[in-house]
DNA sequence: TATGAATGAGCCTTCATTCAT
DNA sequence: GATGAATGAAGGCTCATTCAT
């Protein structure tokens, strides 16, 4: 796993510490969503998570510090939703397509945070990016453990050294419901969309020995 | 054409209007890349211009614009290239292989500019940024002219109704390049990585001429 | 009583407000005298009045409000010091006599603030010069219920309907010797001054008791 | 006469010189009313003048003689008006009465512009204000010079100590009309308004041997 | 621990004035 | 004489951070 980067704190109780960074997080997310990480003030997070200024510096050093609690919490949401739709007793085409779709809805439940992260991470000091990049690694990461385990079983069809790219082809074909939602979503539902994705990746990979299975690229234009 | 937004501009020679905004953005670019748009001052950008900070209002009404001419620079040079690779007499298929090599190609070369583009514009004005995305429209939309031209002279397999999410997914596995650089560009050359995405695409709706031979990665382009 | 028009601080403690405001108060009145509102900065009215510039708009949202707040402080003072010298007990000629008079020597008293609202007070957005004018309503309308009150009592010979003029009329022949000073000083002390405006006003109005006798200037204050 | 401060132009030819500086008061006279002398900007003026900003330094040296060029026009036209209608012919009361009226009148047909110098004229520099008070004398010798022509055909009744400020009572009275109109508007027609203020003034000054004559101020409210 | 008043560096923007053409 | 692009000092205001209570 990998090391989190502790962020200092002048109160000693970690209970209270968590506790109120929860709220900071939660004020903060709601807060950047709707208008950034430079346009918000740490007035108006403290304000809105509903205590002063002055406590609120008493859990964070600096403005970045809840940026990084921010993109932390939402990458922690995120891949913990990830790893419990991963079944690893099945097959792995079928362990992946599972994933997939659980992946993209999670994409779409989670759309304003995941898009809170793509905006605003840059904005981290290098350590934390750093961080933060490395959680994405982690995500797709689960992506690419299945697909191992597919080819291994024999399920999946791929090269060994296309495992890798594969995995981030997988997270950005997800990740696009997101950031050009403002194209998709006018002509696709979430069903569909996540219909014809995971047959572009699945028709790719799919063993194609038996002969009459490809069918389920075919399928989904009906 | 899409109607460009208009930026007023206190000088009147149109000439030197033109010769100056590429100094601006051609400072701001450097600077934006840098440190970001808010962390870039507009005296900085002024000064990397090599003007005054009053020199540089004339030319602009507010920071905002700064940006805004920097992601319509961007976009413009991005379509412009684009729309040169693209030759309308060849075989659908074969011009959308060749367009999606170039445009990854451009994605390498423009890889901060675009980076630059898909961190900031959110930050711009309402307006703005309807007509930034709307250039991105524009581009998806050379790709979908392909797919529909290749489904005409039927050297392209694919229903009509999915040449909107193909062409968009053309454009995100591109980009990726650019915002997963730092996964990828350590186990891929820019040439491997042209190779396996363009046949992801490709095998996804190639004409499948040999019967159940799905041709995999590989065969694509040698 | 006039709604006074509420500026939001951001500080908390009413009293410690108030106290600032004071402060700010005494510093942009000092500031503002004697070179102007426009000509006043934001950070000269913080250092005379002993603090930063941000701590001043910790107290006021913008820099017209510290013109509010001058104005409002300045018209309260006058009318404060009015109201005391006008006693309801005595008939309306001599309350009206009494009054005057005292007007006249606030007027003196008041001079330089007096100025300042005749000069910057057109500075002050729509919504806050109806309150002021409001308050030079207020002042005048003192005068009117003296009058009005003499005419009841039959101390006072005088139209009805003329009874608004007249006291405009009564703070204009006041006002005078503030922004005409650089005129009058010169030739008259201020109770010369006080003498000849009084009797101007007593004589248009006094009951012509002794008939054909209207007795000028002289007879006034004895 | 008074000496007319004299703004320095680089521009020799003294026809044009006069010709530009009366399309200068034009404009900023328009702007200065609709927006005060800080908040007008240079640019402003010479564009509503009809040439460019460099053009229009040509003809003075700094904003501030701006405002003095206007104060001047403005003052000028005033005196020229009263200086009129002032015929040394008849009895100084006949000759008094008449002039207040159309003194009046005058203050109501130049609303705006008188405004203008009593808000604004305290902007300029030392010098260029201090001829312009001169001015605002000169005219109120014009009054004192009827009340003294008046005292001398034995028309008016009046201590010689008292033409002085009753002049400027006379100015003042009338002056109001602009500068209180906001609260006399709603009440009077600018006739009744003369009607009120001229008997207040000629009251107290004429000769009050004719007995039974002193009905003036009476027939006021018919 | 919690509070919130105080700080001041620094930002964006304006605009009077100049001067080369 | 006329033009208008260039200048940069200066102004209003913000906001992350500190520290005494």
């Amino acid at each position: 796993m990998r090391e989190k980067k502790q962020i200092p704190s002048l109160v000693k109780d970690q209970k209270l510490v968590q506790k109120r960074r929860e709220q900071i997080i939660e004020s903060a997310v709601a807060l950047f969503i709707e208008k950034g990480f430079f346009k918000t003030t740490t007035r108006e997070i403290a304000a809105k998570a509903g205590f002063s200024i002055g406590t609120l510096y008493e859990y964070i050093e600096a403005k970045e510090d809840v940026l990084y609690l921010v993109c932390d919490a939402i990458h922690h949401e995120l891949e913990e939703r990830l790893l419990q739709s991963v079944k690893d007793t099945r097959k792995g085409i079928d362990s992946l397509q599972e994933a997939m779709v659980y992946f993209f809805q999670v994409m779409n439940d989670m759309q304003d945070r995941v898009l809170l992260i793509y905006q605003e991470a840059k904005s981290l000091p290098k350590d934390m990016l750093r961080y933060v990049l490395g959680k994405e690694k982690d995500i797709t990461q689960i992506f690419e453990n299945i697909l191992l385990r597919g080819i291994e079983d024999g399920s999946i069809a791929l090269d060994r050294k296309d495992t890798h790219l594969m995995s981030h082809n997988i997270m950005v074909l997800g990740e696009m419901w997101v950031f050009r939602r403002w194209a998709l979503g006018k002509q696709f539902s979430l069903e569909e969309f996540i219909q014809e994705q995971t047959s572009l990746i699945l028709n790719q990979i799919r063993k194609p020995k038996e002969e009459g299975k490809i069918e389920s690229t075919g399928s989904v234009s009906n």
